[in-house]
RNA sequence: GGUAGGUUACCCAAGUGGCCAACGGGGGCAGACUGUAAAUCUGCUGGCUUACGCCUUCGAUGGUUCGAAUCCAUCACCUACCA
């Protein structure tokens, strides 16, 4: 990070800002001295994503730049649901399920920004502190006067979903940027926040903020928003089949992760480095220029897997994750030693067998493949073999009638079956 | 409250008494080609079964029929118009 630079500068460079309030009067403020801001994450799950990294490591990014950012856990936003960028009314979460949700995710806040900063510390706030204890009466005294409905329905957010003939607008979501829009102003009043960030679909849900601090103090405030990202053949970054790539090891694996970066599409890893990387300008270009020269080196993306891995899971298990996958896309098994095979023990989804069913005539490997979660039935299993995708020790197995003994077991102990190029599971002997 | 229309597999969407486990598209999975890429081509995409075949599914329940996703009745939900 260049000495001096200006973080919109920092964030221009990166593709980061979609969208901004005054940007003239936004650089010369924080040039002027640090800025306190903030972005806000909603409890949806029990754990972030890929997704939520975007605002969340630009609140670093200000951090390296000297700015004092807090990140909110939306206790009291999460209540409610959000209704920007959604095609449908969200199904409410139960306040159990909400106040474990809330429990992870401040985890992973605290873990992915720095809180230990001497000069300008991390802050983590909780919306419901002072969002809960304000009457309904009271709101609508306080806050709800200051907004127009008139105005409310013609936000994107809201507007999308009055001319949506299916779903409509419960109330609830409807209400729902006055709810954050007294985030900002809280937080101006007590913490001295003057901006906000989020994704791009949060711009209606910040001006928000902005004119109810500007109508109830009279302060000028600031908003920011990220560009919401796409990948080149148009999907929603983030999404895989199996679903959100979640930065919770238990629901993401580690080995997963990694993998999830190594396979992104040639055509976004050097805009995903700028996004989601700490390196920077020249080495990205470095990168940019291998990657042209020798595509097939893949050099872009194992930076930005590695990267991405070492931020979130920490460099041990990074590094564990860049073993496992280089034993397994190696090619065959021969020859490799079993210290060598036992790091991939557990990497991959691991599973316990019985040894007796290997002995004699052994297990038909179709239901093996079914009970390892590799094919969705037997039935499956037994087209996936006939398909030619599936492979025992990385050795591919044409015959769907086979059967799998004991003498299949690498090291006597463990049998590494796999389906398609990058879908493997461990079963090991008991 | 009234009237009309709708509810089909992961999504969209055909099907309106047997030829329907259900056209087509998307998505997904696998194969070839490659670089764990893109593009392209091929196969698969309810469950069980080596196979013949069997079983479960078309909002829910009950009925008519030799036979229903298709017809009837009731219920639930959605949409539109009316009040």
């Amino acid at each position: 990070m260049t000495q001096g630079m200006n973080i919109i500068d920092e964030l221009e460079w990166r593709g980061l800002v979609a969208d901004c309030t005054d940007k003239a009067e936004l650089r010369q403020r924080l040039e002027a001295s640090p800025i306190v801001l903030y972005a806000g994450f909603d409890p949806t799950a029990d754990s972030l994503h890929v997704g939520n990294l975007v605002p969340l490591l630009a609140l670093r990014r200000f951090q390296l730049l000297g700015h004092h950012p807090i990140a909110v856990a939306g206790g009291a936003t999460g209540l409610v649901g959000d209704p920007s960028g959604r095609a449908s009314e969200r199904q409410l979460l139960t306040p159990e399920a909400l106040a474990h949700n809330i429990g992870c995710v401040k985890k992973q806040l605290r873990q992915l920004l720095d809180f230990d900063a001497a000069a300008n510390p991390a802050r983590l706030a909780d919306n419901a502190d002072w969002t809960a204890p304000v009457s309904y009466l009271e709101f609508l005294r306080e806050v709800g006067k200051h907004f127009s409905v008139n105005q409310m329905i013609g936000k994107e957010s809201v507007r999308a979903r009055m001319e949506d003939r299916e779903g409509g607008i419960s109330y609830t979501e409807f209400s729902y940027m006055l709810l954050q829009a007294f985030d900002f102003y809280h937080l101006h009043k007590e913490l001295r926040c003057e901006l906000q960030i989020g994704g791009s679909d949060q711009w209606g849900n910040i001006t928000a903020g902005m004119e109810l601090t500007r109508k109830k103090l009279g302060a000028r405030v600031f908003g920011l928003t990220l560009p919401l990202i796409l990948n080149s053949d148009g999907s929603k970054f983030g999404k895989t089949a199996a679903g959100a790539v979640w930065v919770d090891a238990e629901k993401t694996s580690v080995y997963r992760f990694y993998q999830f970066w190594i396979r992104t599409d040639d055509r976004d890893v050097c805009r995903y480095l700028n996004y989601f990387t700490f390196l920077n300008k020249e080495e990205i270009e470095a990168l940019a220029a291998e990657h042209q020269a020798r595509p097939e080196a893949r050099a872009a993306h194992k930076a930005l897997a590695r990267a991405m891995t070492d931020l979130v899971h920490g460099p041990g298990a990074a590094a564990e994750a860049v073993r496992a996958s280089e034993i397994l896309f190696g090619g065959e098994l021969e020859g490799v030693a079993e210290s060598t095979f036992r790091e991939i023990v557990g990497e991959v989804p691991t599973r316990q067998i019985d040894k007796a069913r290997l002995d004699g005539a052994g297990t038909p490997l179709a239901e093996l493949l079914a009970e390892a979660g590799l094919s969705a039935s037997k039935g499956q299993a037994r087209k996936d073999i006939e398909g030619g995708g599936v492979y025992v020790n990385n050795i591919r197995e044409a015959g769907a009638r086979r059967n799998v003994k004991t003498g299949d077991l690498l090291f006597g102990k463990h049998l590494l079956l796999r389906k398609g190029k990058r879908n493997y599971t461990v079963l090991s002997v008991q």
